[in-house]
DNA sequence: TTGAAAGCGCTACCAG
DNA sequence: CTGGTAGCGCTTTCAA
């Protein structure tokens, strides 16, 4: 059913039909009145594909980001969508599960959609396709990785600042056995929160000892990452999680082992997801605004807000510790 | 850039350059390739908005769900998500967050853009639309409304049994006083968890009493609803959840307050989501497969599936106890 | 194995 | 205020 069919049936051209459902005023109110019975007898639904192809412009903004099951990630999404439908636009939502074959995949359907802009929350992308990308004319806003510029806004999270304020946090409660929980795109040669930590604690507690540990970025990878740094040899004094969903599930393991947090052993998480607040013992993390995340990826990549636009510049976002109960002092 | 300039630049015509890109295996590879060449070198992109128009036929699935802080549905999406993959279907995603406003919105799209065919998991929605839908030749799955046949597959939760497993079990537990947690859309005038509940207590321990609350269905919402319930009267025995979300906002109060769970008071969920093994207590709850609701969705969605479709057919799926750490004896 | 051309359903421009 | 119509970029016969 299309365009034609309601407009036979209400006795007026396609064009008239069109002009009645885009709110165009230079309709006579009655001629829209039996537009609109038609439409609603037939349950016509316009072919929005039909619509983009001759529209040209596009109101979706689409968003691509590593890993769903980490609310991190959702509330970044939720953001750009509340932004989104209430300025009338759509977003279009991909995961990639910290796949590289995905990423590309995701990137090649929006583009094929023609999506007014593209967000990659995707911390972990190769270099080749933040070129391409960077060539390309579609605005975008890059996280973590990347240039800005042109049609490129960069969002950046000043990382070595949060892990400093978490090392020097731990160091003051006397920590000295370190270790770092971290997933496996966190972990690689590359990586820069790692460095951070190792580089905050050569200066901060130089005397510390670190120990490293990697799993998937879930709850069950952050306990696996435990049992891997208990196995290995001495309970440490503190495990900073790469992040809060990691760190949930440390809690889990050490309370299940019996050690006591913060008495027995210090957790810190990053994010400041709302579950945070609401595990067991709550957790200290570093606080990182999704929504402001959110609302700057809007910002940049709506084509109308003209006057507002941050297309092509950089914002860093620059982490605050918040302390809970799931960090005490040094045992011993 | 478009199908024509490729075809210029690899001087073939554009319905060679659409076999290459589609597959058809009837062009000489020497074409072919040189085909390719101009692809990659064009950066070229298929509008797939051309593509869908020109073609019918919809490779993508849409899916609607109630809300998507609720890990629950998240699952499920998943589960659909995974499933499209590996078949070669795209996946839409809306959200609705209780709105009947921006269920309306979210059809009103999927249907434009051509789904192949919808679910949705969104259990309010007024009967006016599921009629509608149910008349209209769209493939669908419904999730706890509607009625199977035609183009509707319809999954069905089987709550009161979910429910007497749990009222039972606390019953067997000596728990006489009992308060309900639900969510607004739960404790609508209709609707059949609460409902359920009355029976079955009504059946299991006539004795017992029941108090209810409602708030958000959010890991604040769970919190606030106990304090409502804390605030009104001499504190129940046992709480019982609509879902697991609430359930750990229901945790935290509780733990705030002093009340240790179970020994003070027991607490019970609903879904068994990922996170109900990993807070503190772990969560007694019921499990219901979100995977196979996903899997569901698309065999039932998916019109290549022949063999294997299963549009039209009704699942009820049946609801397992899970027995975990907040649940114990009543006290007193 | 390839090309020409007729749409797919809609928007937007030009007339009237 | 309304109609006619030329595309938008692609797929898909039908011929060659």
């Amino acid at each position: 059913m299309s365009l034609e069919e309601v407009a036979r049936k209400s006795g007026v051209s396609t064009a008239t039909v069109s002009r009645v459902l885009n709110g165009v005023d230079s309709v006579k109110s009655s001629t829209k009145s039996r537009v609109m019975k038609a439409v609603s007898e037939l349950k016509y639904h316009p072919n929005l594909h039909a619509r983009s192809l001759a529209g040209g412009r596009s109101r979706t903004i689409g968003v691509i980001v590593s890993n769903l099951d980490n609310p991190f990630f959702l509330d970044v999404y939720r953001a750009v969508e509340e932004d989104c439908h209430s300025h009338g636009y759509e977003v279009l939502l991909a995961n990639t599960a910290y796949r590289s074959e995905q990423l590309t995949a995701s990137i090649r359907l929006m583009m094929g959609r023609r999506v007014a802009g593209l967000a990659a929350i995707v911390s972990e992308m190769e270099d080749s396709i933040v070129d391409e990308l960077t060539e390309s004319r579609l605005p975008m806003v890059f996280y973590d990785v990347g240039t800005a510029g042109g049609n490129i806004t960069k969002i950046r999270v000043n990382y070595r600042r949060g892990v400093e304020r978490i090392v020097e946090y731990l160091a003051a409660l006397g920590h000295k056995q370190l270790a770092f929980i971290g997933h496996h795109a966190v972990l690689g040669p590359i990586d820069e929160r790692r460095r951070a930590l190792f580089d905050t604690v050569q200066v901060v507690c130089p005397d510390a000892t670190i120990r490293v540990a990697a799993d998937a970025d879930s709850l069950e990878g952050g306990r696996q990452a435990v049992r891997e740094i208990l196995s290995g040899g001495p309970a440490p004094t503190a495990i900073i999680c790469v992040n809060d969903l990691m760190a949930v599930g440390a809690l889990k393991e050490l309370r299940e082992r019996g050690l006591r947090v913060p008495q027995d052993i210090s957790v810190t998480g990053f994010d400041n997801f709302r579950l945070s607040e609401f595990c067991y013992p709550a957790l200290t993390t570093v606080h990182i605004p999704r929504d402001r995340i959110g609302h700057t990826v809007f910002t940049s990549l709506a084509t109308d807000s003209k006057d507002t636009n941050t297309l092509g510049k950089e914002f860093v976002i620059e982490p605050e510790l918040v302390v809970r109960d799931s960090t005490g002092a040094a045992r011993g």
